[in-house]
RNA sequence: GCCCGGGUGGCGGAAUGGCAGACGCGGCGGACUCAAAAUCCGCUGUCCGAAAGGGCGUGUGGGUUCGAAUCCCACCCCGGGCACCA
C-alpha cells in the first residue's frame, strides 16, 4: 500500500472536526493545560514563520494531552493595524475588506497545519464584540486612574497633515513621499505602567528565558539616586527650578554645567537674547532628529548655550545652562546636571565646548586628578574632594546608598533641604494613542468646556465607521456622524478621534478565547477559573519587551481592578485555590527563531592570486555573473565571508582566499578602484535583500510533501530558538522519514533470523529513544526528539530486513514510534494506528511509559586518556569499579605505549566513561 | 550607540566540564536499470601516511583545569529589540 498523504491528511482532518476530537471543554476531574501560540497577525498569506511558530506548539499540546492534560491550544488574529490602513491608502481596499479576505484566506491555510486548534474558541480582535471589552477595559483603567491624558512625541508629517509610524519614517523622511518629518508634541492617551514598575521587577514564580527577563528589567531600568533643585537666579525665568535627577548625588560639587532637553519648557525663558536665534535653530534641528540617532554615544556631540545660569544648590555657584539633543525630555526631568570628571558623555561635551572640569573623586594611590591633564572622565572608586561637607568620604564602585559617598551625599541633601532620595525609571508611560482609523476606538468624549469623560457603558462599543474614505490622514476627524455626540448633560461635544495601539488588543486576547460568545463581560468567570493561567506560551523573541512587558501589566492592573473577583469565587467553589494564579499572565514562557527566506547562490568572483605560504592572497577580485571558469586564478562562488576572508566554490574545492588592502576589487555598478569594505558592503547587500524576499510558501510543500513532513522537517532541520534560512532540499530527508515511518508502520512483520541478543537491543533502543522524545520535548530542542525518531528508524529498518527480532518486539517497536511520533506527524501516524486495528484515535492513547531497566547499556566504552589525548577505547561493564576501570586502562597495549619511559604522576578515574593518565 | 542572543564539517545541527561532529542534507563510490529517476549498500572534518597510525580542529587572542565547543577575560562578526510594524 502506497503512502498517500494527500487523501490520508484531508481524511483525518476532517474526521476529527467532525468528532470535535479537539474541542477542549472544562473538567475539573482531569488537570488542565493551557498552552498559547502568539496572537496571529493576519498579513495575507500564511508563511513559513506561521507553521514554525505554530506546529511546535501544536507538537507539545499534543504531547502534554498524551501525557495526561486537558489541553487548551486556541488560535484567533490580531486584526487591527497599519498595514491594513496602508493597503487602502493605496490600493483603495477598506481596512476591513483587506482583513477579512485575509483572515478567511489564513484560516483554511492554518488547516492544513492539521494543529489541535479548537476553532470554536477562535477571537478576531477587529470584531465589535470583541473590541467592545477593549474600550470597557480603556474604561476600566481610565476609572481606576490609569489612563491619563499627556503629551507625547509624534512623527508629524507637515506635508501630508498626519502622523507617522516610525517604519514610515526613513532618514528623517516620509519614506513615500520623502517629505521631511518632524518631532512634535501632541496630547495623547497613556497608561500609567510606571505604576506597576517595580512589580513588573519581580519575576518570581514564573519560568521565562533569562535573557528576557534581563531585558524586561534593564527596559525598566530602576535606579536609585537623587531629586535636585537648581534655581534660576535672574533673567525672564528668574525664580524657577530646574530639576536634575541623578544616580551620582555625591558628584554634585563637580556639576559645572547643566543640559536641558531641547523640548524642555524652560527652554524659551531661560535663553537670552543674544543667545535665542541660535537656540531656536538648533531646537528646530533636533525636532528632525529620532531619538535613536540623538542618543548613539559614538556621534559627534552637538549643543548651544543659552545664555541663562542655574545655582548649584550644594556650593552656590552659578552654572551655565546648555542645551543638547543627548538629552531627551522623555527621560528622568529632561534636564541633567554635569559632572565632566567623571562622566565621559559630559566630559566629552566639557572638551567640545571648553567648559570647566572639577575633578570631585580622587583615585588611590595616584597624583591628584588634575583638569587639563585628564584625557578621559575618571569614573572608579576613590576619596571625595573639593566637596565641602563630603571630603575625605570614600567612593566606592557600589550603587545606591551601598556606596558610601552617595549615602553621605544623600544624607547631607536631606538634612539641608537641597535635595530629596528618589528613584527613577527609565520606562515611561505606555503611549496608546493612534491618530489612526483601523483600531480599536477610545470610548471618550471631549466636552464643550475641554473636560473629558467616558461614554457610558451602555453605548459601549463605539463602533468604527464604515462608510469612510481615505486619504492620508485619519477618517475618523473628517465622519462628523462620528464626531457629533452629546455629553452626559446633553450638551453639543466632540468624540474621541484617537485609536488604541494594537497591543491593547493583544494584552487580553487570551482572556477572550476562554469564551469568544461571552456579552456579560470580556471572559466566562466558570471557564478562565479552569484554565487560567496560560501554562506555555510560546512566540518570538522579537516581543521580549514591549508586548510581554504591556500584557504582564494589564493583567496586574486587571487584578487591581476586581476583574478576576468571579473567577476567584468559582475557583474556590471547585476547591483551586486563587492565591498569585493573577499576578502573572504566562507561567512558563518560551521563544523561537525566525525563518529566513532560503539563502540565495552566492556572488560568483573571479580573483588573480598568489600562493603564498599554501594560502591564496588576492591581487584582484571581480564579481561577475556569468565568468569563465579560466578567467582567474580562482573563479567559483562566493560560499562565506569572513571579514577579508572569502571562501569561494572552485571546482570541486573551497579555496579561502584573503583579500589585502592593496588587492584592486570590481563591483558591478561601483565605477571605478573600489576597497575591500566595498566589496564586502556590496555582498551584505545582495545577501540581506535576497535572505528577506525569499517567501517560502508553505502550500505548495504541504501539497507536495504533506503536512507531517513539512511539520517534521520544521522540528528537526533548526535549532528552534535560533530559527535559520530555508533549505529546500533539507526537506527530502524528512520524507524519506515519513516514508519509512509508512512501510514500517504496514510492513507484513515475521521473525526469520530471531535473537535474544536483538530482541533486547531493539527494546533498549525503543526505551532509549522513549527518554530522548521526553526531554526534547519539555526543552523545547524538538531537533533532538526528532533524531532520535530517525535513529530508531534506522534501527526497524535493519530489524525489519533481517528478521532479528521476536514478533512482539517488533510490535512494541511500532507501536512506541508512532506514538512518540503522533505529536509532531499526526496525520500519518493516526492512519497507521488504525490500519492496526486500533479504534480509539492515537491522539487519544498515553504517552509511552520510559523504563530506564530496560534502557540502560550493559558494556560502555571506556575512553582513556594520557595527558588530555585519547589513545584508547575499552570495552567495560557499566558498574565496573574505579580500581578495574584503572587496572584496565593501565594495562592496555597502547596505554603502556604512550608511557613508556615517563613517570605516571596522576590517575583520574570518572568510570564508566573516562580514565584520564597524567605522565611525563 | 545601548540591551539581549549567537558563531561547531560544504550545509542544518548534536554534545550533565570527560570519545567533537549524533541525526539529516549534500557529495563521492557501488548495486538495481537499456537509461534516468526512485530505492538500497558503503564512504564522507581536515592535513600527512600504502596502511597502522599520527598532527590539527568548535569565530580570534589569552586564561582556569588532569581534561574546555562548554567556565573566565578581551576582541571580531552575525541576528533580535530600542517605545507608532506586529
Amino acid at each position: 500500500m502506497a503512502y498517500d498523504h494527500r487523501s490520508i491528511e484531508a481524511t483525518w482532518q476532517k474526521r476529527w472536526e467532525d468528532e470535535e476530537l479537539y474541542r477542549a471543554r472544562v473538567d475539573w476531574d482531569r488537570p488542565k493545560h493551557y498552552a498559547l501560540t502568539m496572537f496571529a497577525y493576519p498579513s495575507g498569506d500564511l508563511h513559513m514563520g506561521h507553521w514554525y511558530a505554530m506546529t511546535p506548539s501544536d507538537a507539545r499540546a499534543r504531547y502534554q494531552r498524551m501525557k495526561g492534560y486537558n489541553v487548551l491550544f486556541p488560535i484567533g488574529f490580531d486584526a487591527f493595524g497599519l498595514p491594513a490602513e496602508t493597503a487602502a491608502v493605496q490600493r483603495g481596499v477598506h481596512p476591513a475588506r483587506w482583513t477579512w479576505q485575509n483572515i478567511d484566506r489564513m484560516r483554511s491555510q492554518l488547516r492544513s497545519m492539521g494543529a489541535m486548534f479548537d476553532w470554536q474558541r477562535e477571537a478576531v480582535s477587529c470584531e465589535p464584540d470583541y473590541y467592545k471589552w477593549t474600550e470597557w477595559f480603556f474604561k476600566k483603567m481610565f476609572e481606576r486612574g490609569i489612563a491619563y491624558r499627556g503629551e507625547a512625541m509624534v512623527n508629524w508629517s507637515p506635508t501630508l497633515q498626519t502622523v507617522l509610524a516610525n517604519e514610515q519614517v526613513i532618514d528623517g523622511k516620509d519614506e513615500r513621499t520623502g517629505q521631511p518629518v518632524i518631532q512634535k508634541l501632541m496630547e495623547q492617551w497613556f497608561f500609567a505602567i510606571t505604576r506597576y514598575a517595580d512589580e513588573l521587577l519581580d519575576f518570581e514564580g514564573i519560568d521565562w528565558p533569562e535573557p528576557i527577563k534581563t531585558m524586561q528589567t534593564n527596559w525598566i531600568g530602576r535606579s536609585e539616586g537623587a531629586r535636585v533643585d537648581f534655581t534660576i537666579p535672574d533673567g525672564d525665568a528668574v525664580g524657577e527650578k530646574l530639576t536634575v535627577f541623578t544616580t551620582r548625588p555625591d558628584t554634585l560639587w563637580g556639576a559645572t554645567f547643566m543640559v536641558i532637553a531641547p523640548e524642555h519648557p524652560l527652554v524659551g525663558s531661560i535663553t537670552t537674547d543674544d543667545q535665542r536665534d541660535e537656540v531656536e535653530r538648533y531646537v528646530a534641528a533636533a525636532a528632525s532628529r529620532t531619538e535613536l540617532e540623538r542618543t548613539a554615544e559614538d556621534k559627534e556631540k552637538s549643543g548651544v548655550f543659552t545664555g541663562g545660569f542655574a545655582v548649584n544648590p550644594v556650593n552656590g555657584e552659578k552654572v551655565p545652562v546648555w542645551v543638547a539633543d543627548y538629552v531627551l525630555i522623555s527621560y528622568g526631568t529632561g534636564a541633567i546636571m554635569a559632572v565632566p570628571a567623571h562622566d565621559q558623555r559630559d566630559f566629552e561635551f566639557a572638551r567640545s565646548f571648553g567648559l570647566r572640569i572639577v575633578p570631585v573623586i580622587q583615585p588611590e594611590g595616584q597624583d591628584p586628578l588634575h583638569e587639563p591633564s585628564m584625557t578621559g572622565s575618571y569614573v572608579g572608586p576613590g576619596v571625595m574632594t573639593n566637596s565641602g561637607p563630603l571630603d575625605g568620604v570614600a567612593v566606592t564602585e557600589k550603587k545606591g546608598r551601598a556606596n558610601p559617598s552617595i549615602a553621605a551625599a544623600l544624607d547631607w541633601l536631606e538634612a539641608n533641604g537641597a535635595g530629596t532620595e528618589s528613584i527613577n525609571f527609565r520606562i515611561r508611560d505606555w503611549l496608546i494613542s493612534r491618530q489612526r482609523y483601523w483600531g480599536s476606538p477610545i470610548p471618550m468624549i471631549h466636552t464643550a468646556d475641554g473636560a473629558v469623560e467616558a461614554v457610558p457603558d451602555a453605548d459601549l462599543p463605539v463602533i468604527l465607521p464604515e462608510d469612510v474614505e481615505f486619504h492620508g490622514r485619519s477618517p475618523l476627524v473628517e465622519t462628523p456622524e462620528f464626531l457629533a455626540v452629546t455629553d452626559s448633560t446633553g450638551a453639543p461635544a466632540r468624540r474621541e478621534t484617537d485609536t488604541m495601539d494594537t497591543f491593547m488588543c493583544s494584552s487580553w486576547y487570551w482572556f477572550r478565547y476562554l469564551s469568544p460568545q461571552f456579552d456579560e463581560g470580556p471572559f466566562d468567570p466558570e471557564e478562565a477559573a479552569y484554565w487560567l493561567p496560560v501554562d506555555t506560551y510560546t512566540g518570538g523573541a522579537e516581543h521580549a519587551v514591549m508586548h510581554l512587558l504591556y500584557a504582564r501589566f494589564f493583567v496586574k492592573a486587571m487584578r487591581d481592578m476586581g476583574v478576576f473577583s468571579e473567577t476567584e469565587a468559582a475557583m474556590i467553589a471547585h476547591e483551586r485555590q486563587p492565591d498569585q494564579l493573577f499576578d502573572e499572565p504566562f507561567t512558563m514562557l518560551r521563544n523561537q527563531g525566525q525563518i529566513l527566506g532560503e539563502e540565495r547562490i552566492g556572488d560568483r568572483l573571479v580573483i588573480a592570486a598568489d600562493e603564498v605560504d599554501g594560502r591564496y592572497v588576492a591581487t584582484s577580485v571581480r564579481v561577475e555573473p556569468d565568468a569563465d571558469d579560466a578567467a582567474g586564478d580562482v573563479v567559483g562562488e562566493l560560499m562565506r565571508r569572513t571579514e577579508n576572508i572569502l571562501q569561494v566554490q572552485d571546482g570541486a574545492a573551497v579555496v579561502t582566499v584573503e583579500v589585502p588592502d592593496s588587492a584592486t576589487i570590481q563591483v558591478p555598478n561601483v565605477p571605478g578602484a573600489n576597497e575591500v569594505n566595498q566589496l564586502k558592503h556590496h555582498l551584505e547587500i545582495q545577501r540581506m535583500s535576497k535572505s528577506k524576499g525569499n517567501v517560502v510558501n508553505p502550500d505548495e510543500l504541504v501539497v507536495d510533501f504533506g503536512a507531517d513532513t513539512v511539520r517534521t522537517y520544521l522540528m528537526f532541520a533548526f535549532e528552534w530558538q535560533k530559527g535559520g534560512p530555508w533549505n529546500s532540499q533539507g526537506i527530502m530527508g524528512s520524507r524519506r522519514f515519513i516514508e519509512d515511518v509508512w512501510k514500517i508502520g504496514t510492513v507484513d512483520y515475521a521473525p526469520s533470523s530471531e535473537t535474544d541478543d536483538a530482541s533486547v537491543a531493539l527494546r533498549r533502543r525503543i526505551h532509549q529513544t522513549i527518554d530522548r522524545v521526553d526531554n526534547g520535548m519539555n526543552t523545547f530542542k524538538w531537533n533532538t526528539s526528532v533524531a532520535a525518531l530517525m535513529a530508531l528508524r534506522n534501527e526497524m529498518t535493519d530489524a525489519a530486513r533481517r528478521g532479528s527480532v521476536s514478533a512482539a518486539v517488533w510490535n512494541e517497536g511500532v507501536d512506541t514510534m508512532l506514538k512518540l511520533l503522533a505529536p509532531i506527524a499526526p496525520h500519518i501516524t493516526e492512519e497507521l494506528w488504525r490500519l492496526r486495528g486500533n479504534d480509539v484515535s492515537i491522539h487519544l492513547q498515553a504517552w509511552p511509559l520510559f523504563d530506564s531497566a530496560i534502557a540502560a547499556e550493559d558494556m560502555i566504552t571506556m575512553v582513556v586518556q594520557v595527558n588530555g589525548k585519547v589513545r584508547d577505547r575499552i570495552e567495560v561493564p557499566a558498574d565496573v569499579t574505579t580500581e578495574d576501570a584503572e587496572s584496565l586502562a593501565l594495562a592496555s597495549e597502547r596505554i603502556r605505549e604512550w608511557t613508556e619511559g615517563t613517570t605516571i604522576r596522576k590517575v583520574i578515574s570518572r568510570p564508566p566513561k573516562l580514565v584520564s593518565i597524567v605522565a611525563n
